[in-house]
DNA sequence: CCCTCATTTCGGGTTTTTCCGAATTGACTC
DNA sequence: GAGTCAATTCGGAAAAACCCGAAATGAGGG
């Protein structure tokens, strides 16, 4: 993932609806959620949310495919996984040994969320 | 980390300059670098960083600390720490199978970064 | 073909972000 | 305390993001 794409992506994650939509997509990965559901669930306008759906999807954290009438968006697991290494990539190329010490919390972390 | 600071570090690194800053500072970590370097650095107006600089600090990204008459700026890699917990416990919180396949790519990209 | 449902596009007005020069503050030196 | 260097604050203008109602598009069903 290159600098410009992990703008894109960040941009795309800071904003509140957005985050919501993009956590709840998760949650229901690999399955999609068709928009007006996401919409009721959010409280969000549909006009609205299809603008936010528009960011996600550029940004490459979304896929929507058509399903009979509606279309059902769904997160795109990969790029959390883009995202993180990005993150910790930029992170390595100088110090190594802060992906020690981030990995090791990482893996508490992971611990704790799986249970 | 609570949604609203995930959002204010993704806000914050959504800027071509303050994530420029934020690597620079990463490379440079655990030191700090003076302001005005770094706006040598990233060829930037020292009052346009300084609001860069602001609103990095805000959202936890970054410390500053006065040394004599200049301010070093360093990155703490426990926000990115952070955020990469955050990522991913969104993303355990519904499929903890999710989180394994993405460790196991993990690990490849760390394996990859830091040689 | 007409109607309905799901979603997007459009137009607008409001709010927020961004940028930079000029002035200011703070710290150190002599 | 005058001079200097580092950094921030301030003002205001240009650009971008945001929101939503109304209209348009697209897919199915009768």
């Amino acid at each position: 993932m290159d600098q410009d794409s992990a703008i894109d992506a960040f941009a795309a994650l800071a904003h509140p609806t957005r985050l919501s939509v993009f956590k709840l997509l998760v949650q229901h990965a690999p399955d999609g959620v068709p928009a007006l559901t996401i919409a009721e669930r959010l409280d969000a306008k549909p006009s609205t949310l299809s603008g936010h759906l528009s960011v996600l999807k550029r940004a490459g954290l979304l896929t929507g495919t058509r399903h009979q009438r509606e279309i059902r968006y769904a997160a795109r697991l990969d790029a959390i996984n883009s995202l993180v290494g990005f993150l910790l990539s930029d992170c390595c190329g100088g110090k190594v040994q802060n992906c020690k010490d981030i990995l090791t919390l990482l893996d508490a972390e992971v611990e704790r969320g799986s249970t």
